[in-house]
RNA sequence: GCCCUCAUCGUCUAACGGUUAGGACACUACUCUCUCAAGGUAGAAAUACGAGUUCAAUUCUCGUUGAGGGCACCA
């Protein structure tokens, strides 16, 4: 049976690296019948945020990619949190020492960090040097009498080797003797995450472990847990790291991390997913576009990339271009779009349906939905403001820019009807008359009419703006161009 | 410093000993065109370096260099 998981830790907004790593653990276990769970990892009580856990739901709600079982919705392997289980570690960790796999240390964060810095000084690995590892069981019993603090460490064995078959990388082997004795329970009683998560990977029979790169010198520590436990070891998998332009590691520094965030600027989730599983893995045809149900059935290591690729934000937004244009339903998009619009906007006289006739304009043009409010702006606001001389440049004079508006107004004022074809029978062919070409012609209506140079058709402009806003705003360009 | 991992266009990647080294994003030009966008066409752009193995190396081996990750009473 195929159980995977993702185990974050509840201190910050759901990282995106981690829901890389949940995309893959998901359709792992989807592909191959099995179950994906979530277990949280707050062990470390400085770092805990309260509300984290919640943002994690969000995030994989908002991904479609819900656990089976996991904190709050319960499930056979629980608890799923690892606060709510300290005995259980608490108890692994005295089993370890009374096998000798484990022993308690009395050291104090002072000599540890000094004996650190000398290593570090003689330019060696730093290392807990053993200095409790031969404490008598007298010496042991009258500091615990004594109430002295203290950790329980894994007695890593001095020689031979801690290997393991990655299943992207392949052999990864480690020398014993370089791996340090590692902290299994903090002298508060928590666990450090190498006993946790161990435990909990067996308890919740876990297999693979897939996780990511940054993991992987860990492995050997926890591969000599399971030992020492006698538990028969995963598998594991390690992905690839994503990583910011500059080739570091993913962080808040220098991209957006959160996927609240990607949420917020109105990214699909569907694009996300579809880019997101495309880094480091490829499409067996070589496709671009393929939904997560088909990711899911294609899913394997085999085709999982070794090297770390670089999150690249402008072919993600190429990719939600893609989706807004194709994947959605016209009611979908205009949900979205609607979504987007400012709440000021919401609430004036008839905004719903000038917004119905709006949308579809921007539907080639939007790359994230959180570009909508500037895109809009100009039909809406009441005050716009217009360069007259990026007007006049379009017109080539301002003797001409004013001829046009002045033709334009006429025509337009008292038009029976304001429609779109009426308009542009009208002005087409009053550009004719006059020997106006359309360019210059319509992008000195197009900057009277919206003080930008790119906008939507012409015509559907006018026409969206209505003829109030149309007709006031060429008035003011015409009294501007008088001066 | 030590350990681990990795190395094909700027970026994501394909090619699992024999290809004019392919595709996608981005970029450039042209096209369409009232602008922008979308679309179409074309273009520039890569096997880090050095040895080996082989009739033949992007591909296998070793080394060098480079990049990243790890080395906590954080996960």
């Amino acid at each position: 049976m195929i159980r995977t998981r993702i185990a974050p830790s509840p201190t910050g907004e759901p990282h995106i690296g981690n829901i890389y790593t949940a995309l893959l653990n998901y359709a792992y276990a989807k592909g191959h019948g099995g179950q994906f769970i979530l277990r949280i990892e707050d062990t470390d009580r400085e770092r805990f945020v309260s509300g984290a856990e919640q943002q994690i739901k969000e995030a994989l709600d908002w991904l479609d990619i819900a656990p089976d079982e996991g904190p709050g919705q319960g499930g056979a392997f629980g608890p799923y949190r690892q606060s709510d289980k300290l005995e259980v570690y608490q108890q692994k960790a005295q089993e370890l020492t009374e096998s000798g796999y484990a022993y308690l240390c009395f050291c104090s964060s002072e000599r540890l960090d000094a004996m650190r810095k000398e290593q570090q000084t003689k330019s060696l690995q730093p290392k807990y040097d053993r200095h409790c590892l031969s404490l008598s069981k007298d010496e042991i019993k009258k500091r615990l009498d004594n109430n002295e603090p203290y950790v329980i460490r894994l007695k890593v064995p001095d020689e031979g080797q801690t290997k393991f078959n990655d299943l992207i990388r392949g052999e990864v082997i480690f020398e014993n003797q370089l791996i340090d004795d590692q902290i299994l329970l903090k002298s508060d009683g928590y666990p450090t995450y190498h006993l946790a998560v161990v435990v909990d990977d067996y308890a919740m029979k876990i297999n693979p472990i897939i996780r990511a790169e940054e993991w992987i010198s860990s492995t050997p520590k926890q591969i000599l847990l399971y030992q020492a436990f006698g538990w028969e070891v995963p598998q594991f998998a390690h992905t690839p790291l994503l990583r910011n332009l500059d080739g570091s590691k993913l962080s808040k520094r220098r991209n957006a991390v959160s996927v609240l965030w990607y949420k917020e600027q109105g990214f699909l989730s569907e694009a996300l997913k579809n880019y997101l599983v495309r880094l480091g893995w490829s499409h067996p045809q070589d496709k671009e576009v393929f939904d997560y149900a088909e990711f899911i059935k294609l899913f394997d290591f085999d085709r999982v990339c070794t090297s770390a690729p670089v999150f690249d934000i402008q072919k993600l937004e190429w990719l939600n271009g893609v989706y807004i244009r194709e994947k959605l339903s016209d009611k979908e998009y205009q949900q979205y779009f609607y979504d987007f619009i400012p709440g000021w906007i919401k609430v004036l006289p008839d905004s719903e349906s000038r917004l119905v006739q709006l949308a579809p304009l921007f539907r080639e043009r939007l790359k994230r939905f959180a570009e909508v409010p500037e895109l809009i702006n100009y039909f809406f606001a009441d005050e716009i403001e217009i360069d007259l001389e990026l007007l006049i440049k379009q017109a080539k004079s301002k003797e001409i820019a004013r001829e046009m508006l002045e033709a334009v107004l006429g025509e337009l004022t008292d038009l029976s009807q304001w429609e779109k074809p009426v308009i542009e029978k009208k002005l087409r062919s009053l550009g004719e008359t006059r020997g106006w070409k359309n360019r210059p012609f319509f992008m000195t209506l197009r900057v009277a009419a919206s003080g930008c140079i790119a906008t939507p058709p012409l015509f559907d402009t006018l026409f969206v703006l209505g003829e109030e806003k149309v007709i006031s705003r060429f008035k003011k360009v015409l009294a501007g161009l008088m001066v």
